[in-house]
DNA sequence: ACCTGAACACCGTTCAAGT
DNA sequence: ACCTGAACACCGTTCAAGT
């Protein structure tokens, strides 16, 4: 006689980004996910393998999020316009999900490299036709590390000195974007300011 | 009859990097701690408070170090040859402890304010000669949310399409600094690319 | 098939007792 | 003063037994 499912997948998950959002990930447990579907801690070893596997399933479903509201804020007239939205909404999303968010870049459950990759790819392909498919990399990279950089130090409170956070990152967005569109009509190769 | 100490704070701290680098944040364990320095866990709580003040503390002294590392760095002739010294410095120190830089922005065990404001001082003091006061503080946070983004990415293994990312750093580094300067001769207020 | 209670290992932490 | 063993609470994980 075949027991029926208590939950699915699918809620587990969404429980897990709950706890994950209340508790942060040390405070992580898999009982206290357990208890919100409504199950007993054994149960979930049915559908993940350990507690690393539940929390990298977690940073893959966020990395989905992310990416998919980089796609909404993708549908922007003007390149540097779709590349103001999604990094605002970029932002807005590790508002929303901090915990979430450190799990994006975390050592221990990080989302698969496709995972990432799908996320950041609007960005990237937007920052191509901006500067070419010759420095794209290099631009992507200069671009994504600030982003994640603003808003983890945003995270952790290392903007504490005053001063207009918004501003900031208003002023940061515009620099980058003005720069690597600079470096971009440079001769291939050359860096700025060297 | 007092018991003779077996350990000291600053033993156990130099013992807690050296567990923290070996078992990563997440397993790091007061009973490894106690081992390394030949007591006890219980004796750990004669010190410490608890765990996370074992790390936190740890947290401060990598912060001690980091700043130790910048004003060594700083002692360049031009100011953006310092800034490109302290960056680099900034990058090899997260690369040969990587979990203790991860300590520096960690949500549930950050270094005190003051510990992290020490350790950029040096940088926003360069900054400051750079663009002015006026823009120091939206300068600062625009370089340093590059830097941290640029490292922490590297070290989440989140640059792995390829590419130069020695020569992503110099270029992001170069372009910064450049775009930088350039606000700095632009009107106060005005938001470059706006 | 999926769920559960019981059990085990491990860790953080407290505390009374040792020297 | 500082150290220790014993104890407790809590959690991750396994597994045999239930339906």
């Amino acid at each position: 006689m075949p027991a029926l499912p208590k939950t699915s997948d699918e809620a587990v998950i969404r429980a897990a980004r709950v706890v994950l959002e209340r508790d942060g990930a040390a405070g992580f447990s898999m009982q206290a996910v357990a208890t919100a579907v409504g199950v007993r801690a054994p149960s979930l070893y049915k559908r993940f393998p350990d507690r690393d596997a539940l929390l990298q399933t977690v940073a893959e479903d966020a990395a989905r999020d992310l990416g998919a509201r980089m796609v909404v804020a993708d549908r922007a007239a003007s390149t540097p316009a779709a590349l103001t939205a999604m990094a605002r909404a970029y932002r807005a999303f590790a508002h929303q999900a901090p915990h979430a968010y450190g799990l994006l870049f975390s050592a221990s459950t990080p989302p698969s490299v496709e995972a990432r990759a799908a996320a950041a790819a609007p960005v990237l392909q937007r920052l191509a036709s901006l500067v070419g498919a010759r420095q794209k990399l290099r631009a992507a990279r200069l671009v994504t590390a600030w982003l994640h950089g603003f808003v983890s130090m945003e995270l952790a409170g290392a903007f504490r000195l005053g001063g207009d956070v918004d501003g900031a990152f208003d002023y940061g967005l515009a620099t980058l974007i003005a720069a690597a569109a600079a470096t971009s009509r440079a001769p291939a190769g050359r860096r700025a300011g060297s």
